[in-house]
DNA sequence: AATGAATGAGGGTTCATTCAT
DNA sequence: TATGAATGAACCCTCATTCAT
């Protein structure tokens, strides 16, 4: 048989985008097969070549895109005339509810940077940098106008956003506290990072 | 042929570890073949067999392993008679130097706990969990006795845990910072974190 | 999309004669794809079934068309009237020119007979046939009138066909010799395989 | 399963060129799968790659082989002080009795060279250049010392090979003559071509 | 007459594992 | 305890062909 009556290009690509990223999120890129994804996407293995050349390709349009949609998410949320503290503030409480929201893209674009072919690599890892570069700036107002007490500009970068990430790990909806109160602790956990007095 | 001359047994499965270690931590579990642990270790893949039954046990016994040794290193270094704060610095130079010494390990610990099958997985995750629950009772007694000011404590165990091996993905021997340095700015961040005054 | 503007059923089957024609030639039945085929002509792979019905057709459309213009072409430049060495050097070079002409049909023809399934094979053998007759049938006439001295018909008509065709494998137009000279030397040669005596 | 008793590599191997040669001889490499090996040879697919690389290798070890075993052979039986008359007869009876031997080897050395990688075409042209280089030289001594009368060494060098390949494309043991009578004729032709008094 | 998406089979190759030696 | 040869399943990917549009 041919084409299914009714169904277009898009949408068999986007249903086999969803499965991979499952897939992948769960099980690794390397232990993923092409019939695996087809599996759960009802067509045959051959057909995803039909939307993406090869694995590879699967894998590096999921981190693009996710990675393209963060910084552009964030680009649209930003306001750059908010003081240091609020900026920070306004900066957690996006990269959470952001993260959470794509627990899985986040989880292989971490995890799956390694299964990158070296040109994806180097694209992936430049927007990546990209990103850190927004609370870094945050960090470095801060600490110009005195409202932070940074110990390391560098260091606190990355302590803050592993901090943040490994909440993914973790986080369940059904746990002991909703997600706004672990937002709020998490906001005063990093206003400690970056030695700011708690309001009160 | 059989034997070489001048290996044991032993000496075969310590270098087996060895490069399945590299390779996992590199790679992944999937993404490497036994041949290519044979092939660094300059045997056949069929030699492999005579030391793990499978390829699943060489991965559980590199976690088992590490994680045995993991806690056996704390016992050995622990000082239950030391205060909340001396407690908790010396949990973090402890977490830190040993963390950086097996960053392979490490990392395989965290990212392959989905590639152990259920049984190995459970032993694995108890043992994370008592590890976890070292620096967890350093905040509980901190807390109780008024030299932490905690905001909730299974949050700040698990940011702490997360800030610290995230160092493990982006320190390099030859950065900036000396090691020293990088380990002072990490107890300080964890003072923050746990509401503890700054000496001085 | 539809068709195209301006191309026309018997265009684009053309075109696919003959990049089929070329990549048949140049790499062989089995190893070109009907993809392979598209792709060169611009077109679907879907769509050389509006134009073929499988790709054994093209195949045998092909060597179908080859022989059939073959042997009409030597049908049109056919002088029966001619005396047995005036008809041989007449045959000589219709085949030289025709076949340098059309080297890739020639080529396929021989090479790809083994590609075809039996009914398409006996066919175009048949044909094959037909046009070894020729010559075999100018040497009978010459060895019965005394002006051939032929030592075996049969090898003698082969080893002709032979050597002839070799010529399509080592000849390129901007050679050693010109065509005019090449033709001149085989000509001489098969006068002396049929011991025709050289006319001064 | 592992290893069948008693069998051992070199003997699986040579079993695996045998029935590649067969098939690819038949069918043409592009049309042969390693499966179809295997299955010839009663072994797994998988099971090829102990002892070939890959396809191309063994295509290439077939054709290697041949060229250095033709070369071989006619150095051993080659008799340097022969006259040129005497030496063109050794080298034609030569050439046919080794090349109906092994038919299937000279039918693909010919006819796959288009599906050799660059390097490995580049390798086995050599070889056959070098073996065209033995009609080549008896030619132009005889030419030199006056026992032919040659009318160009290089087109006649090329009818010779081309006329006695074409043999093996006909030749049938049951056929109407025996091998030594077909020998005969195409010795007696090989002289009319290269101009060469018949003696009575 | 063409596209583009699909099928189901099969391509070359690698895999974890086994076992005679 | 090691080798090297084997299995049988699976890998990624391509194939000829079909068909809704």
């Amino acid at each position: 048989m041919a084409r299914r009556a009714g169904s277009t290009g898009a949408e068999t690509a986007e249903k086999l985008r969803k499965a991979a990223l499952e897939l992948f999120a769960r099980s690794g890129y390397a232990a993923v097969s092409m019939r695996a994804i087809a599996a759960e996407t009802g067509v045959q293995a051959g057909a995803i070549y039909n939307h993406f050349p090869t694995k590879q390709d699967l894998l590096n349009d999921l981190m693009r895109v996710h990675m393209d949609t963060l910084l552009a998410a964030w680009e649209e949320t930003e306001q750059p005339e908010l003081s240091p503290p609020a900026a920070l503030e306004h900066f957690v409480r996006f990269h959470i509810r952001y993260h959470l929201d794509r627990s899985r893209e986040v989880f292989i674009s971490y995890m799956e940077l390694r299964s990158l072919e070296d040109e994806n690599f180097s694209a992936i890892e430049r927007l990546r940098r990209t990103y850190e570069r927004v609370p870094r700036a945050i960090l470095d107002r801060g600490a110009a106008d005195g409202s932070f007490d940074i110990l390391d500009p560098q260091i606190t970068t990355m302590a803050i956003i592993a901090m943040l990430n490994g909440m993914t790990t973790w986080y369940r909806e059904t746990g002991r506290l909703s997600l706004d109160e672990i937002e709020a602790v998490y906001i005063r956990l990093v206003k400690r990072l970056v030695g700011q007095k708690e309001e009160d």
